[in-house]
DNA sequence: CGCATTTGACCTGCGC
DNA sequence: GCGCAGGTCAAATGCG
């Protein structure tokens, strides 16, 4: 069985209850505490060690299942969702973001929210939605890694950071 | 003044 | 090609 890494790209906000919050891996998503995610498309289940990356010439691709055919090769940076149910939208999660746009969603009453970071050089984006269905939950998605040290390390998130971490099976 | 937010316009990919 | 949906831009506006 392949070996490959799991890391959170981001600390996690305030208000985040690690058992009530799920990693969501681009394409796939489920419970990584079970060892299960789903693929969007087919909603078939994998182990999440039988998930990984499809990495040509150094960038992200895809990722794909096993026995699941090859996602589409549009070059993209690689996104992690996460979810957490909380009452505000804002949630903090030690970065500095500049909001740069927002949308409205088909099928959805709550507005989706573009956030960029506003670290110098760094073009990490974030994207904050609520789910129609069930309106406790926040959904935050990244796009890309931050290359730079968190700008507010004051905040006391960073322990559940390493909570998380032990909860993911990777 | 220096930054962040708001918000309609604009761009792009995709399905028909 | 056209329309839709998602994503981004940027000028105007707000705020400490």
């Amino acid at each position: 069985m392949e070996n490959y890494q799991m890391f959170l790209p981001f600390s996690l906000p305030a208000n985040t209850a690690p058992n009530d919050s799920q990693v969501i891996f681009d394409n796939f998503h489920g419970d990584t505490s079970k060892g299960l995610l789903s693929d969007r498309k087919t909603d078939k289940f994998f182990q999440v060690a039988e998930v990984k990356e499809l990495v040509e010439n150094g960038r992200f691709v895809g990722s794909e299942g096993v026995g699941c055919k090859k996602k589409e090769k549009k070059i993209r940076k690689p996104r992690y969702a996460f979810q957490t149910r909380s009452q505000v939208d804002i949630l903090d999660d030690g970065y500095r973001w500049r909001k740069y746009g927002q949308k409205a969603v088909k099928n959805n009453k709550f507005p989706r929210n573009y956030y960029r970071c506003t670290h110098q050089g760094c073009n990490v984006k974030k994207q904050v939605q609520r789910l129609t269905k069930d309106e406790t939950v926040v959904l935050t998605t990244y796009e890309g890694v931050h290359a730079h040290p968190i700008d507010k390390p004051d905040n006391n998130f960073q322990h559940i950071l390493n909570q998380m971490q032990i909860h993911t099976p990777f």
